[in-house]
DNA sequence: CAACAATATGACAACTGATTCACCTTTCCG
DNA sequence: CGGAAAGGTGAATCAGTTGTCATATTGTTG
């Protein structure tokens, strides 16, 4: 079926799909019914959300899905893709001016908490992709820490931070800002962003405990 | 439409659901069906496991599980909350013994790691939870909270550690807990725990930054 | 503009899986 | 012991989905 149209644009970003769209409108509609399966994976859930809801949401009919793609689960794939890629940017765009790693941080950090406010799907449609295909979830994960460590590998070469374990600690901060966002820009905006910030900035530029790097003994 | 007007709504503390065995035997069915239940969500995933998993697991009929259980979310919502009694419960004998703040949040953190590696289903059974009914996930999170806060309220009083916004360090905290235990824990042992403690150990103690300790608010 | 390729449609076949129910079996207790 | 309550059974029902296909529309090109 499908199969005949190949040896054409398929190297992009390594997923064709069925069919690549081969026109402007073509092109225009693939993009149409990405963003409605945002919509509706963001609010009703990846298994909540039928074909039919986001064809819906989309202006198509349910047919016109599946000439760009495959199923479901492909479409998410691409919905995780393209959505890590769009986080990424902004927040690289958003720390590059930042004087050091610290300065990074809390930019970081913000800038995080502020994009997951005004983009809640992404919180939902990359951890509900965690459980249709784990892998979709580690590429996105591993994407992000690889980009992560390059930093902090250069910060520790600066003499910026302490030198440790820094692939742990791409862990460890990844994990806090995936929970401070679902916390504090998800459920309840009861805590201004400024204080979080502060307070995650004092615990990288003083610890946790009171006898921290003054005391020798 | 399954948005129904289910009663869910039943007893917040204590459900019963359509009818508490009153036998010996009913309670033995009951436990293992709940048990095979954990086993097969962990596996097979809330979404893909069907009752029918279910009851095979727990040899027993189809018919059966609803002797005991309104339906699939009502299962995992009890599967939940046994669960989180059971993490909590641990954790809590693992650093009843640590003699200061940070000694528990070492132990704690281990014993967590250690936990997850041999009771891998109560990650995935969690965080699937979230998006069958949002409460079950915030209920286990903030009944955690809840006892961390108190633990970190009690350190700032014993003069442990600094003081700053707990609740949001227990956000924190706890968002670095998961996200360590997904990567070192569950999907690959490439680093030992040990070292995993020791990092975020320093963390806690000297920060991140080699600059600290100027500044005291 | 004619012919062909790409897009779009929407009804529906085929399937999945949760829940029900009429009917047995076991246990409990006077 | 005997009957009632509790526990257990599994085939049948039933709601909802995905993915297909024959057909229609739009666009591209020689």
């Amino acid at each position: 079926m499908n199969t005949a149209v190949n040896a054409k644009q398929a190297g992009a970003a390594g997923n064709p799909g069925p069919g690549a769209p081969k026109t402007a409108r073509g092109a225009r509609t693939r993009a149409r019914i990405l963003k409605a399966a945002e919509d509706t994976f963001g609010t009703l859930g990846y298994h909540r959300a039928g074909i039919s809801d986001i064809t819906r949401a989309a202006g198509v009919a349910q047919g016109t899905f599946y000439t760009y793609f495959a199923g479901k689960e492909e479409i998410l794939r691409e919905l995780v893709r393209d959505m890590g890629h769009q986080v990424r940017a902004h927040l690289a765009a958003e720390i590059v001016d930042a004087r050091d790693r610290l300065e990074a941080e809390e930019k970081g950090l913000r800038a995080f908490l502020q994009y997951l406010f005004e983009n809640p799907s992404l919180y939902r449609v990359l951890q509900e992709a965690q459980f249709v295909d784990e892998s979709i979830y580690r590429d996105y994960y591993e994407a992000f820490g690889k980009g992560y460590l390059r930093m902090l590998a250069n910060a520790t070469r600066k003499g910026e931070i302490r030198a440790g374990n820094n692939e742990v600690r791409v862990w460890a901060l990844m994990g806090m800002s995936n929970f401070l966002g679902l916390r504090y820009a998800l459920w309840e905006r009861d805590v201004p962003f400024d204080e979080i910030v502060d307070t995650i900035a004092d615990l990288f530029r003083n610890g946790l405990t009171l006898d921290g790097k003054e005391k020798a003994s």
